[in-house]
DNA sequence: CTCAGTGCAAAGGATTTGCATGCCG
DNA sequence: CGGCATGCAAATCCTTTGCACTGAG
């Protein structure tokens, strides 16, 4: 991960008065380097020491300052991953088997046409869309 | 709402040993009649006589025999909704401020080539998509 | 020193479940 | 009759919060 990526956490979170500590590096290393949205027992499970309450507690102050952003799976648990403009566009293969979540992408020229048909449904039905999911639900390739 | 969709929410509580109650037609019915998920508090709101355990269950069993399904929106709430195959193909509006879902369709031309994208992205990671959700989140027309 | 951040434990809130009763088949 | 469905209340489980302590500036 680049080092960038602690410099602009560290802005962020300062436009809402907060600091970027050890524990909440952490939990963006933690983030950076699964490559896919991680539950709360996921990111426990990467470091026992963490106690479950800062976990809940920073990574809400991180999704207020716009670093991380959460994703909802088909399970109970809330899932995690650093907000898009720090990584890349992409959707999620949700597996309805257990419950993980898995980054996909499509085609720049799919997308594209994707954003346009997102506006003429914003232009008639008066919703303003601040970002859209495109969520595959079924059964991944491990569960099979 | 059609007598066939009661007879095939019938149908396939059958197939799973369940019986179609009247508690079970009311809750068919009025999510029939609302044209949008509605979450349970939603739903008890139409009938304050119905106990909220009765309304949980009578879901789940709804669910598992394929008549309804369950919405994630952006609050703690599940919502629910006809299974797509009785009512029609659509996508969610979630609202970030009242929490509210709503439907919206896109062109069919656009369905197709989302429908193409997707099988491609299947063919490329062996996830078996069974169901496909493009939901727009943002702020709907009723809280601008 | 000061105050945000942390840890632990207790509280909260949507959802689930146990058990006795009622009703459909 | 027999068993599933129902209602009520208690239990679960993810998540949030209170409070005292610690550490950075």
């Amino acid at each position: 991960m680049s080092p960038e990526l602690h410099d602009t956490a560290t802005a962020r979170l300062r436009t809402i008065g907060q600091r970027y500590t050890r524990g909440r590096q952490a939990l963006v290393d933690v983030l950076a380097t699964a490559g896919r949205p991680l539950s709360i027992p996921d990111v426990l499970a990467t470091d026992r020491s963490i106690p479950q309450s800062s976990v809940y507690r920073n990574l809400a102050v991180l999704e207020q300052a716009g670093v991380v952003r959460k994703v909802h799976g088909n399970d109970d648990f809330s899932r995690f991953e650093l907000a898009e403009d720090l990584t890349n566009h992409h959707h999620h293969l949700v597996c309805v088997s257990c419950g993980s979540v898995d980054d996909y992408t499509v085609p720049p020229r799919f997308e594209r046409s994707m954003a346009k048909a997102i506006d003429e449904v914003a232009a008639e039905t008066g919703f303003r869309a601040q970002f859209h999911r495109l969520d595959l639900v079924g059964v991944c390739a491990r569960c099979n």
